[in-house]
DNA sequence: GGCATCTACCGCAAAGCTGCCACATTAAGA
DNA sequence: TCTTAATGTGGCAGCTTTGCGGTAGATGCC
């Protein structure tokens, strides 16, 4: 499996648990990070990007429930609890709070990832279509490639849209010449700082007021380019160092 | 628990066990309907209207594992798979082919009714109707495999209506190329892009007013192919993973 | 066997996108 | 103000992608 599955987080605080997952989970492709205490695992979630969650009940600092609670206060990834206590009134609790699944241990690799990949399935689409990404009379739907202006689809080319959707990544912040190259032609095209003059300058074409005085697509001089965040704060994206 | 949880599909050929757990299920908000063999399960399930299905693989007609690739053709809703048998190459079988969660029996009521809880939970969003979708004057009947125009139905080959399928589960979003391949062709035939764009073209000439100017299957060029979702493209989407 | 239907595949024309050049314009710094 | 570097933009040849007519073989049905 070459391919990522997803980020993933292992919270557990036997470190014999973590040395036969770790190895297992990265060979079904999952990029997987550790915490062994709630209080980092937290952090860590806050600092957000992931994927899923599996988390043992039984930690150190405290009770494994509880993270279930509080990441359920603003994240929907999926969740999959690990635990050695077979009891009802646990996994019913666990399951209410917001897993979405309950594993007891002992418990096989094979029907862990089968759990992992059935929580975790279906999930891709609510996060897709969400992602609609709004500046001013700018609208990008990254699922559907579309970009609209007031309301009205705009055509855009492949790498004319590519272009657009780096920058939304990036709203506020600057993409800069070789992100933007990257983004558009991959890493293994000789691309040219000058192709993408010429792209922004087609875009600008189709989705500036005015062309020559561009209100979305700013130039930073010697940098790259930045797309105008005005007002809305959107889902603060994250994974800007992805596109 | 007064209020209606949702209309649920129970099927299993063991009557003592369909005694127990009706009066269980009824009494956490649940209409319970029942069946005994997959042929008759699937019947019901075709006649609409479920948003759990409950289902034991050990049927006298048919392995439910069937059922479960069968209703995930046309179907989104929950499915728990209950087993007497604890193998684990049943229970990834199982998930893998789309089921959420996997009981061994015994198990206890309360950990089942959790199990469906989770299993429901941020379904409720999902497009109401799994099996009839409509983009202006089409409307395509997932279960019975009928396409409508104008209320007029319209002959399509199997794969013509594997393609439609695949594109009206991704209203509004892309169907890549790789996608449509996979869910007319299958993971292990060879297919060529290119007999994907015969296939559109042959559909677009039963189903688009004027082929030529397509309306409903909109090319994306390098990408794939979208189905207009008619007005918003919002949230109108359905899940992709499935096709 | 005969007929209808479906499927895989070829080949070519049309559409539309990309790379790239030449040159105009603008911004920054002394 | 001048110089220099960076950026903006029209244009077009060539290429990739797509649309689609057509055919041979496979499949299923009377």
């Amino acid at each position: 499996m070459p391919q990522i599955a997803g980020r993933l987080l292992l919270v557990d605080d036997e470190p014999q648990l973590i040395r036969v997952l770790v190895p297992a989970l990265s060979a079904a492709g999952f990029v997987v990070e550790t915490a062994t205490t709630a209080a980092s695992a937290l952090a860590m979630l806050a600092a957000d990007g992931y994927n899923a969650l599996l988390v043992d009940l039984g930690l150190p600092d405290m009770d494994g429930k509880e993270i279930i609670a509080k990441l359920r206060e603003w994240s929907d990834i999926a969740i999959v609890v690990l635990s050695a206590r077979d009891r009802e009134d646990e996994k019913v609790a666990a399951l209410d709070l917001g897993a979405d699944d309950f594993v007891n241990k002992p418990f096989s690799i094979g029907e862990l990832l089968a759990r992992l990949r059935a929580s975790l399935r279906g999930r891709e689409f609510r996060f897709a279509s969400q992602q609609d990404f709004r500046a001013g009379d700018l609208r990008v739907n990254f699922a559907s490639r579309q970009v609209f202006i007031m309301g009205e689809e705009i055509h855009l080319t492949p790498h004319e849209f590519d272009l657009v959707r780096c920058l939304a990544r990036n709203a506020g912040a600057i993409a800069t010449h070789k992100q933007l190259m990257l983004a558009v032609w991959g890493p293994d095209a000789n691309a040219d700082a000058q192709f993408v003059r010429v792209l922004v300058s087609q875009v600008r074409q189709k989705i500036e007021e005015n062309p020559s005085a561009p209100r979305l697509i700013l130039t930073e001089l010697g940098v790259g380019y930045r797309l105008a965040s005005d007002g809305v704060a959107e889902v603060a994206s994250p994974a800007a160092e992805a596109c």
